[in-house]
RNA sequence: GGGGAGAUACCCAAGUGGCCAAAGGGGGCAGACUGUAAAUCUGUUGACAAAUGUCUUCGAAGGUUCAAAUCCUUCUCUCCCCA
């Protein structure tokens, strides 16, 4: 059975006969995943493969972790259809200091292994990286998927950026991987890894990859540069409004790759959203609270959402609210709201307010003109979510 | 080295002298509706200005013109084909 725990909600095993092998021999694996120091945030989405790394480890495997610090300089093409900026040393070792505690707050520490791909990459001799490259082909490396794309719309790719697939694929060879795991998007460096590592006399890793989760806004996949993502070290409250606010299309996928419920509890809440369960509160006691529960405690969830149905549901104001001290006895409200950081810039203010966006204690402000006059604590609204507390210089 | 195509706002992409602060889509923001920050619909999306408006912006720098994203020159970068 497990088989059955390890194949739970990946979206492909290549190939799978050869898993099961490598299981049933009992011996203790080394799973690999290459981790990107280059944004040191971890979101659900790469929790998702981190919880089933975890997953490993609870079956006694362990788990290889490379800091793609080498890869990272060079620069790398993830995706993003764009060269990435190359970063230095110094952010690298920066990122990964509190990169390493996120980590650890999902994996075990006792059999997860750091290592950085500068350990090996930063040694290869001119010679050593031609008969690298010499294992591959140009039309292999442009197979893959982005660089497909990117070629056929004739956009730049740099050298460097082929090499990269080369790089990756190595590293399975320098840590002797039996498993590689990530996202679907991985598929290529994957099976390289696989050929690579034939090429070096080692058996080929096995690949398991994990469905990309998208972002909140439904459409992309979570990732730090869309800015759709949910940090896994992001406040209850945070956490817990932006799971709200996923398309309700994605309830399913979401509770199946983020929280702890089981197959059965899933399944029994997909047939009660058919049978009309309203959406909004399978998110609310299934996801939101579930999610917020994993990395944070039982109490700060149910605050949560106690705090979530207090703003949204009855309306009332938030129990936090950021305060704003005035510095002057009357101000003009559009510069109230730039001064206040509610709006970054005049235009936008005097947009928001004539769209009728800006409340001042409930009450919507309608005139651009408005001059705010203090008189006491007075709430300052923008939208359903930005609240300020307007204070008077302290004497 | 030769020939061709191209660079437009957060992203994609239209626009070949004035009606262009620049179509359309995505994303963002706001409103309506809703037991949701979902879905749907509407509005909005360079800055400044109470406002007719003013200033900055279509790769960069110059030029032509009453008027330039659009024409000319030079430059930078990218792609394709040939060698």
């Amino acid at each position: 059975m497990d088989i059955e725990i390890i194949k739970k909600n990946t979206a492909e095993i290549v190939p799978e006969n050869e898993l099961i092998k490598k299981i049933k021999s009992g011996k203790k694996l080394r799973v690999k995943l290459g981790i990107d120091p280059t944004s040191p945030d971890i979101h659900l989405g790469f929790a998702v493969v981190l919880r089933k790394l975890r997953e490993f480890q609870k079956l006694g495997h362990q788990a290889v972790l490379i800091v793609g610090d080498f890869t990272a300089k060079i620069g790398d093409p993830s995706g993003k259809s764009k060269t990435r900026p190359q970063i230095t040393n110094a952010e690298i070792e920066k990122n990964m200091e509190n990169y390493k505690s996120q980590i650890l707050k999902i994996l075990d520490e006792e059999l997860t292994e750091f290592r950085y791909n500068s350990e090996w990459l930063g040694k290869l001799s001119s010679e050593d990286i031609i008969k690298l490259a010499s294992k591959s082909t140009v039309a292999q490396l442009l197979e893959r998927d982005d660089m497909s794309k990117r070629y056929h719309k004739n956009e730049p790719i740099a050298l460097h950026e082929l090499l990269y697939s080369l790089f990756q694929a190595y590293d399975s060879v320098a840590v002797k991987a039996d498993i590689e795991i990530g996202g679907t998007d991985q598929k290529f460096n994957f099976l390289f890894g696989r050929q690579l590592q034939r090429e070096f006399g080692q058996a080929p890793q096995v690949t398991v990859m994990m469905p990309l989760l998208e972002g909140l806004d439904g459409v992309r996949k979570m990732s730090k540069s869309y800015g759709n993502y949910i940090g896994i070290t992001e406040s209850p409250k945070e956490m817990f409004g932006k799971l709200m606010s996923i398309p309700d299309d994605l309830i399913i996928k979401y509770l199946k790759l983020t929280t702890n419920l089981d197959e059965d509890k899933i399944d029994s809440i997909e047939n009660e959203m058919k049978d009309g369960v309203n959406p909004m509160s399978i998110k609310l006691q299934r996801l939101a609270y579930e999610v917020v529960l994993i990395y944070h405690s039982q109490e700060e969830a149910r605050k949560a959402w106690s705090g979530f149905l207090q703003v949204f549901s009855k309306k009332e104001l938030p129990t936090n609210i950021p305060s704003y001290t005035l510095t002057e006895k009357k101000i003009w409200i559009i510069k109230l709201l730039v001064d206040s950081g509610l709006a970054p810039t005049r235009s936008e203010a005097r947009r928001l307010i004539e769209q009728g966006g800006v409340k001042l204690n409930g009450i919507t402000v309608k005139d651009i003109k408005f001059e705010f006059e203090f008189k006491k604590e007075t709430i300052l609204q923008v939208g359903k979510r930005k609240f300020i507390k307007i204070c008077a210089k302290e004497k």
